[in-house]
DNA sequence: GTTTGATTTGACCAAAAGGTCAAACGCACG
DNA sequence: CGTGCGTTTGACCTTTTGGTCAAATCAAAC
């Protein structure tokens, strides 16, 4: 690779056709499982010709997973302390769940880091993660004290919004695997909005 | 390896031995990740006093993985059609609850291999846990027609099940970064049984 | 159209990893 | 206490895989 000039057509192109083919990929195998040769041929390139853009598959795995976290947490980052409380989480729930159905391959790799243990990214969840949790946590605190919304433990009323929205990118087959030809995305948005309408209605006022 | 005759005690001790560390790695690493010589050195044996037991890396990924089917579908095999609705159901909830905090090895095993489009299980899923839930979602219709539960989707209530509990085995580092100290499993079970409650306690009578 | 730097490739290398094998070892039973 | 079968191992083989390199090719500016 040359040095650091303003990139070439072909650079942006290549580069760009490298990350998506490493994202199939890595999403669909892992690190480990992943090889070099099938990144470079689903991107169309020759082995030594991808190394000449990246020089390592570490290198290519951390592009794509520097690229990932960039987005990953705008859904949660949009959660809007002025908003109304109830609206506000419901919409949040619906980004994280178009998410799902949008970008599934970007969930698995990020499912895929996560259950072996976040080797690569373990700080920024406890830096950068943490963080913006703990903030939107005390935003949800505070609806609660108000009582706009049904107090529940805001941490896990996160957890639970990551887990049940992602679970149908990260459960893919296993969902369609049971719903046969329904399709997933049918029904979930309803059966999460009530779920959470019922969890999150402050109770009636004395 | 002998023909087949009763297993001497080594036989017994090796092959467990070799099964629980091949769990540690499989469950840790996926099955490309893992190499037959950390399961060995795992296990406390060398490489091929290892294959002497099992011919190959894909036995014995094949044996821990039949051994973890064997149990996994159990909590929801006990969900008794006879029971009180809310309350089978929440205990079907606290015994995934209850296996994500003693055999998360077993869930991210099992999350590793759906995750990456199940190769090796799909057969399973689209047999025999398909009908299981086919089973368990016509029961929670009938609850649902009878109003003794509020009606949902019977197969994204039990996606929801799955999704939230095995979240706090498969995603165990994202959530203990993000709660630092705490232990999740702390408030875990009353945020579940909350949400559950709340979801499904049939309307007030007109 | 020639020159220069960017791009591509075939050939190659070394390490890792799955697996084999013959020989050595050891336990248990007659 | 020796024999036979179960067990263990060191040495070795082959394939896969990440990575290198010099030479060939291409694109575009002059």
């Amino acid at each position: 690779m040359p040095a650091d000039r303003a990139p070439t057509r072909i650079q942006q192109k290549n580069r760009a056709a490298i990350l998506d083919a490493a994202l199939d990929v890595f999403s669909a195998q892992g690190f480990r499982g992943a090889t070099v040769d099938q990144i470079a041929s689903a991107a169309g390139l020759s082995k030594p010709n991808l190394l000449y853009y990246f020089p390592s598959k570490e290198a290519i795995h951390a592009a794509v997973l520097e690229q990932l976290l960039d987005t990953w947490l705008d859904p949660l980052r949009a959660l809007d302390p002025e908003g109304e409380p109830l609206e506000e989480i419901l919409a949040y729930m619906r980004r994280k769940l178009e998410m799902s159905r949008d970008l599934p391959r970007e969930s698995r790799l990020f499912a895929n880091e996560i259950v072996q243990g976040a080797p690569r990214i373990h700080d920024v969840l406890s830096t950068d993660l943490k963080q913006l949790v703990d903030e939107k946590a005390a935003v949800l605190e505070a609806w609660a004290d108000a009582g706009r919304i049904a107090r529940v433990h805001p941490y896990h009323l996160i957890f639970s919004i990551w887990s049940l929205t992602q679970h149908y990118a990260d459960f893919d087959v296993q969902v369609r695997a049971v719903l046969g030809d329904e399709d997933p995305f049918a029904a979930a948005p309803e059966f999460l909005e009530t779920l959470y309408r019922r969890l999150l209605t402050p109770p009636a006022r004395a």
